[in-house]
Parts: C-alpha cells; structure tokens; sequence
DNA sequence: TGCTGTGAATAGATTCACAGCT
DNA sequence: AGCTGTGAATCTATTCACAGCA
C-alpha cells in the first residue's frame, strides 16, 4: 500500500468518485471493481490496484460500499476542505470559469478575480469582484487563496504563475499555451490547442496508415 | 523509425513544434535536442528518441535546422491541413471557445455551432451562427465538419457525441466531465474539475506526507 | 461461489551510453 | 569537438492470476 501513485491513477479514482457519488444518489450500496471499471473505461484490476495503494476498502465476495469509499476517496482527494481559488486574466475564458457553478459545487471556490484592463477592474462577474493585478499579493495573502488559476495570454502566464507562488498559492492550474514553472508550486495544463492537435496527429496518421494499407491491397 | 507512437510523445512534438515556430520567427536556424528540452520541460535524450520515431531531421554535430524540422513537425501533426470543426453547446465555456482566435490561427476552424436554446438560435456569436441541434446531421455533412467540440451539460454529453459519430465527424474534444465514448471516433476529454482535483490530491498528499515527516522528527 | 487484494509477469515509456556523422 | 540517432538497460504502469476471506 501507498508510496508514490501515478498520475494516471490518480485521475482514475476521480473518475471513480463521480461514479460512485452518483450510485450513492441512486441509492445503490454496494458497487464490484468490474462495475467502477465499466463506466470509467479502466479494467476491473486496475481500479482494485488502484484503490490498494491506498488501503482496502472492499468486501472480498461482495464488493465496495458505496457510501465509505466515496468518503474515502473524497478524503484521499483533498476534498473534504472547500479549497479557495484565485483567477488571473477575465478574459473569455476566464469569465467562463468564474460563470462554472460546477467548480464551488466540486469544492473550489473561486474567491478573487484579478486583471490588467482598467474597464474590468471593479466589476462583478459572477459574483466575484474584479481586482488589479497589482493587489494580487495582498488579496492572495488576506484571502488565504491556496490554488491560482492562470488565464491570462502566454506571453504574462509565466510572470503571473510565479507572481503566484509569491504570494502564497499551493499550485496552479493554467490556460495558456505555455509550459509554465513555479519552484515548489505544482502545475497542470490545460492546453485545448495541443489537445485538438493530438487529435489532428491522429487523424492525419490514419489516413497514412489508410493509405499504406490500400498500397499493399 | 515509427510504429506506434505514445500520446505523451505526441504531446511533446506539439509542444517542440510551438518553440519551433517562435525560434523561426526569431531569426534562429539551428537548434539543438538540450535546447527544445530545456523550454519544453523535456530531457535532450527524449528529444531526439520523439523524433526519430518519424525519422532522421538533424544533423549530426550540429543540430536541427528550425524552418525544415517546423515543417516536418507541422506535417507529423496533420498541420497542414486547416480542420474544420464543429461546436455544439453554445453556453459560457462554448461561447469562450468560439471567441477564441488563437483555434483558427493554429488550423482549427469553426465553422459551425449548435445549441437547443431557442433564445441563442440565428444569434451570431464571434462570427459563426448557432444553429438548432435539429440541423446538426445535415449541416456537419454539408460543411464536411471533421472535428467536434462537445461543450454542453454532461447530462447530454454522450448523445451529442454520438450524433455527431453518426452525422460523420472524425474526432471529438469533450468539454463535460463524462467520460464519452463514440464508435471509432477518438475523443479527447479536457476536464477543469478533474485537473483541480489532480492538485487538490497533491496538496493532501504533500501535507499528509508533512505530517508523517514530522512525526519521525 | 464471488469478488477483493496483491505479488509476479508483462508491456510500455524513459533514460543511458555510445557509435557514427559533420 | 559536438550533437544526433538508437539499441540496450532501467524504470514505471498495467495486466495476470490466484490465494484468501465473506
């Protein structure tokens, strides 16, 4: 049990989380690994080695009950604490987010807005208060914001990710189309270019493979 | 020299392909494996192994030349090609995706939205008109739309993305935090919520592993 | 009997290390 | 001398397969 999990795996008990949050509010109360696997497109050994890494949740013949392992794993996800949030850059996307109700219901509350453009500063989008990137600090430190959201154009997204480890926050989830890094401060990417590219290899690959196929016949 | 090729490897030549194109813009030539590592979080040796799986672009001594190996990466990535993309779900992260100028000038084109809200039907938004759900079949075949962008409530996620299997697009980049899956049409899920609960897992981690260290201390 | 939990086996990705050009 | 290209070695993740309990 336990030591350093993969990503991948981690990701996966998410997954498994929703499933199981749904079940729950289903009224299910027991749930197999076959089950969880199912739904979350993993395999039914993955998602018992899965949860082994962090303890043993199941009955051997019967199954997982839904109710403790959803708490189990909210606990192993950090989830039990709502984590205060602040977003950099109102721009399209950020507007966007700060609209996505989804995010407080899930635990992270966005509680600071910060930008450049004077005609945003002082606005409320969504109920949060649009303020100067130059207050970032001191908003950060007051607020005791844990987790940054960069949504700014890349050519700042390093200078802000860093302005925000500065201040004080945990770690970081970036928009921009930019490998960014902050010492100690985790990162994640979320880059729909690069996805859509991955998506574009993969076309343009079959169409190869099509083509040395048909070649061959 | 190829075979098949890990997603994370695909991401990377994205990611090389980008410092690339800024090094071509900059007047540079010649670049070397340590350099595209170094901004793309990379290792030298990993580099150079993600390119020769598509074959032999530097020259030995001296590096890469930037213009070619941009080409040939942009080639690699189906780049080429300007993809035509289809968008269903029109609310607050779908409006931000069709306002966002970076998607057509890195080749993906929106040429089409879709939504059920009467109220957003006929609107134009950033220039491309929303049409009703109904037209999604026969629109996606008229304008030959090959990429779809899933971005409405999770609840109809998974029939938006099957219609739009049927209605003939060849991959699908998902917005809603479902895990979708449409018959030989590969999807990319891009999920906010699983990202911050990623960051939220090392957070606990990281002061559960505190917690133990000083413990033994 | 049924399903978990987990070592052992396999498959997959990354890193090493060095021969081979320029 | 410098940097690529790549087989071999290592490290990591997934899958297998079965003992162990309900």
């Amino acid at each position: 049990m336990s030591g350093r999990i993969p990503e991948s795996a981690v990701r996966r008990l998410s997954l498994y989380l929703r499933m199981l949050r749904e079940l729950d509010q289903g009224g299910v109360e027991l749930v197999s690994s076959g089950q969880l696997a199912e739904r979350s497109g993993a395999t039914a050994a993955q998602v018992r080695k899965d949860l082994s890494h962090f303890g043993s949740f199941g009955k051997r013949g019967r199954g997982y009950s839904v109710r403790p392992l959803s708490e189990a794993l909210e606990h192993i996800l950090g989830l039990s604490h709502t984590w205060k949030v602040g977003l950099v850059g109102v721009g399209k996307i950020g507007s966007a987010l700060l609209g996505y109700r989804d995010l407080r219901a899930r635990g992270f509350d966005v509680v600071a807005a910060f930008d450049v453009d004077e005609a945003k500063i002082g606005r409320r989008v969504f109920g949060v208060t649009v303020s100067p990137l130059a207050d970032l600090d001191r908003i950060v430190s007051e607020l005791k914001v844990e987790i940054g959201i960069v949504a700014t154009p890349p050519a700042v997204a390093l200078d802000v990710a860093q302005a925000l480890g500065r201040a004080g926050v945990r770690a970081i989830l970036n928009f921009a189309p930019t490998e960014l890094q902050a010492d100690n401060v985790p990162v994640r990417t979320v880059d729909i270019v690069l996805e859509l590219e991955g998506l574009s290899y993969l076309l343009a690959q079959g169409a190869r493979e099509t083509a040395i196929g048909a070649e061959g016949g």
